[in-house]
DNA sequence: CGCACCTTTTACGTTTACGTCAATCCTATA
DNA sequence: TATAGGATTGACGTAAACGTAAAAGGTGCG
């Protein structure tokens, strides 16, 4: 089963990477440079989203999918889902200008802005309401005497 | 199948509740009073956060169970997950000053609120890396001439 | 009487992003 | 060569809160 074997140098892990050429790696290394699981990276893959080359059986992450990774991770950050970043990167092309994938990071950007100002708001009424009721309850804690407050039965 | 007829009055939903003795509604009027759907009224009884009467086997809710739901409701809100809000709700005692109930309660509205508002830092930080993100889209989208940023493969 | 409307129970489906085995295989090292 | 450490695919499990469909029973009204 081995055919090729690029990159042969790094056996084990914690090689130094030292010169030039350290291409490829494996997706033990690659989950630990970003700090997401073995099972994340091969989810991402059969999605779509991740397409490590091969050695075999043998996943063997480029820098190309350390970028892509990174945009993963960045999207996840701020909300997006994982078909949102597929739909964009998609529509990556390296030999034009991306007018279209920009225009639509744009709109997906400006959309998922507006759900995030959202949520802070929902948050914020929570915190609120969360507050008010403690300070209730603290009373009610304090002046044990409240036969009938708004506790349920 | 009725041998019991309570608040007979009442047959279609929107008559008029008028009088007192409007005890009991169905689960129709009920989900309509408060926003939920049927199926939401049932599941929560599911899980033990209801308790309707019934005349056969048509549910009948009470003012206790508005209560109740009520606290369900604003639990959600803050949110509380479904087995929190039971858990407080299982400690409610009628005869007793509920301490225990009052203690649990502000201890997980502490560690709720802790929770809630990590999750507002979070989705500051998202929009914050969001809006970043869009001013360098949009920079890219205004100077055409831009072959390789930080744009995947 | 028949239709419309409300209600019931049962139970599988949905969504998202992985977690957690399980059974195998390959490889470097002592 | 035995053993430990990675790696592979496959597939079921999880969490939360219901949605939805199916099949059927009860009820008032015209």
């Amino acid at each position: 089963m081995k055919l090729v074997s690029p990159g042969e140098a790094a056996a084990n892990s914690n090689d130094i990477p030292a010169e030039a050429g350290e291409e490829f790696v494996r997706i033990g290394e690659m989950a630990k440079k970003y700090g997401v699981t073995l099972r994340t990276l091969r989810f991402y893959e059969d999605k779509g989203l991740l397409n490590p080359k091969r050695d075999g059986s043998t996943r063997l992450y480029t820098r190309r999918d350390k970028a892509r990774l990174k945009l993963i991770l960045l999207g996840r950050k701020v909300g997006f889902s994982l078909r949102d970043v597929k739909q964009m990167m998609d529509l990556y092309d390296p030999t034009g200008s991306n007018t279209k994938q920009l225009r639509l990071a744009l709109d997906k950007s400006e959309k998922q802005l507006a759900r995030l100002q959202k949520q802070r708001a929902l948050i914020e009424d929570a915190i609120n309401e969360l507050s008010n009721s403690m300070t209730v309850v603290r009373h009610m804690l304090t002046e044990r005497a409240v036969p009938q407050a708004s506790a349920a039965g």
